[in-house]
RNA sequence: UGGGGUGUCGCCAAGUGGUAAGGCACAAGGUUUUGAUCCUUGCAUUCGUUGGUUCGAAUCCAGCCACCCCAGCCA
């Protein structure tokens, strides 16, 4: 899929991959397997999505199977074209292909109505008066059974007049619905005679305004799988009590009838209806992943878009830095079961850190400068140092790292009171910088106010490439060149909680679980010129700080913006 | 209190009657011109709980407990 140095992530046997081998093994469906992801176009896709997305596509290419991308559009008033075309987008990226052309539900919508005229002449389905209030009263409870609609028995002809009236428009917004006969008694709230059309004079962004009635998810989603002929309908948990209905619909039609408008219209092989299987979604701590809340922060400005580098969105998750390989053994990691669980953080920055190791260029930016006079230099040298792109493998070549007098290390990296253990610069210490000589700090210079300012440094000009004699030198310290290296904007991104479920309901507001440090800008970073050359590269290691790409929305010719995907793991500073 | 689910190490998760995989995290060592990477070692006598069946149970049976989902003309 890619050539990323990274080894993919083994798959992992899960209760769905030994479902299909089962089938397969069984030759239920002649040898086929084809799912679908079915996203409805009204948010951007997240990080949950993706094990949907994963899970899918992985089942049908190991199995020599197809997967189909569907657009589940059958709710106009809350989806848009930017999030079809979103949606597309992450896919692709992903490194994911779906079978054939882009579906829609709505491409089905004459299919969809011609069954719904077959339900209600089989007396399975009946045009219902009552409104939104009415039908919840009627519903009943979890504990008390519902009571029938005094519709339920309009004549078969009576119903089929009225549908195609909603059809036409006769009626308003949520006058008449659509429903199907099943059993107001029902103990599973979803057969007490659920809604399959509803009247909604809205445009939609595939059909216009062709529609004045739409179908319902519960109706539309068997009904399509079974068209696209899917074998193996894999859905989330909180869908399992939808099952029965998904059975009862698609049961209740004409098998004959199904099979002539599905893609195995022509083909002699037995017809197999699809069935539903569900898995637990993808929670991760530490973020919220429902669209409302994503849509919300969006709308609220708490990030600064959908595609916010902190934003658990893949196109937020892409900008900050991560690789589509990390994502998907991200997602083939965490596994696929029914049980509710809560991934750790800490696993999706393992899978990031273990791509980017192994593929991501090293180079060196200081973030915060300080500046050190190399006293034996001379003023007007530039040495340009070939220093490795990366410490294990050779073929991912060499570059040169100008050295000259002046140059900049991180503040951080001196101390004049060291704690214990410290192994960088101090005053009459010795450090490696990165790549280069060994120094001594002479000297120290402070303002007026005691800031250290600059340090004053001499070089063992024996230690280019060698040890130095006789004495150890512990530390290595990045630098960049004064005079050559280039200013930078960077972006220190961090989680954007700081619990481990801010949406918790023992919070009575999200935004007070916001971490006021998600995001640091630091205006004044210098990096090394070779960073800014290779253009092919997105994704860079600045040495000893972490993992960080261009962000090509926010740059521009004068002034590049990288942002921080993730920090080098860290055993030192929490000593 | 109706229906549907789930409970295996701090977090994921395999396991489907033969005596507890793996990953993350964590801890301790080693290598290292990134306090990174890498390597080594450690990390569940026990599978929500109580009983039962069996030569043998995380796996089968029964009860109990905890948690999640469902009363949109959302998906």
């Amino acid at each position: 899929m890619t050539d990323s140095k990274a080894a993919a992530a083994a798959p992992h046997s899960n209760f769905i991959r030994n479902l299909v081998a089962q089938d397969l093994a069984d030759n239920k469906h002649q040898g086929k397997i084809h799912t679908r992801f079915p996203p409805e176009p009204n948010g951007y896709l997240h990080i949950g999505h993706a094990k949907s997305i994963c899970l899918n596509f992985s089942i049908a290419a190991e199995n020599n199977g197809h997967c189909n991308l569907r657009f589940d559009d059958t709710n106009p008033a809350k989806e848009s074209v930017e999030f079809v075309e979103s949606i597309k987008n992450d896919i692709k990226w992903l490194g994911f292909e779906w079978s054939g052309e882009v579906r829609f539900s709505s491409l089905y919508f004459d299919q969809l109505y011609n069954f719904a005229v077959e339900l209600i002449e089989k007396d399975k389905a009946f045009v219902c008066s009552l409104n939104a209030e009415q039908m919840r009263e009627y519903r009943g409870s979890l504990t008390e059974p519902g009571r029938s609609s005094p519709d339920r028995d309009r004549p078969i002809k009576e119903n089929l007049d009225l549908f195609a009236r909603m059809r036409e428009g006769e009626f308003g917004d949520g006058e008449l619905s659509l429903r199907a006969k099943i059993d107001m008694a029902a103990p599973n709230i979803n057969l007490r005679d659920p809604v399959l059309y509803r009247i909604r004079h809205v445009h939609h962004h595939q059909t216009g305004d062709k529609w004045k009635i739409y179908p319902t998810y519960d109706y539309t989603h068997c009904i399509c799988d079974a068209i696209e002929n899917i074998t193996h309908s894999l859905c989330t948990l909180e869908f399992e009590d939808h099952r029965p209905l998904y059975n009862w619909t698609l049961n209740s039609l004409d098998s004959a009838g199904l099979k002539r408008v599905s893609d195995l219209a022509d083909s002699p092989d037995t017809y197999v209806l699809p069935e539903q299987t569900e898995f637990a979604k993808l929670k991760l701590n530490y973020t919220m992943m429902g669209k409302r809340n994503l849509k919300e922060m969006v709308e609220t400005e708490v990030v600064s878009g959908w595609n916010d580098p902190r934003m658990p969105t893949l196109a937020g998750m892409r900008r900050r830095g991560f690789t589509a390989a990390s994502i998907r053994n991200f997602c083939e990691s965490v596994g696929v079961a029914r049980s509710d669980s809560v991934v750790d953080m800490g696993m999706l920055e393992h899978t990031i850190r273990e791509d980017l190791d192994a593929n991501a260029s090293r180079v060196m930016c200081v973030l915060k400068p300080l500046k050190i006079t190399l006293t034996n230099i001379s003023a007007d040298e530039v040495v340009q140092l070939s220093m490795a792109n990366h410490p294990k493998y050779e073929e991912k070549g060499r570059r040169n790292v100008p050295f000259t007098r002046e140059v900049y290390i991180d503040r951080s990296d001196f101390e004049e009171v060291p704690p214990n253990g410290f192994k960088r610069l101090i005053p009459g210490g010795e450090v490696r910088l990165r790549g280069c000589y060994v120094i001594r700090c002479d000297e120290v210079i402070k303002d007026d106010s005691g800031e250290v300012t600059e340090l004053r440094c001499s070089v063992d000009k024996n230690t280019l490439g060698n040890k130095p004699e006789g004495r150890k030198v512990k530390g290595v310290v990045h630098w960049v060149s004064a005079s050559e290296g280039v200013e930078v904007t960077v972006r220190l991104y961090d989680r954007l909680f700081t619990v481990e479920n801010p949406g918790s309901k023992e919070y009575e507001d999200y935004r007070s679980n916001l971490n006021p440090n998600s995001l640091v800008t630091l205006e004044n970073c210098v990096i090394e010129p070779a960073a800014l050359s290779s253009a092919d590269e997105s994704n860079f290691q600045f040495e000893r700080e972490g993992y960080f790409c261009l962000d090509d929305i926010d740059s521009s010719a004068s002034k590049k913006i990288f942002n921080r995907t993730i920090t080098l793991r860290d055993s030192w500073s929490g000593k």
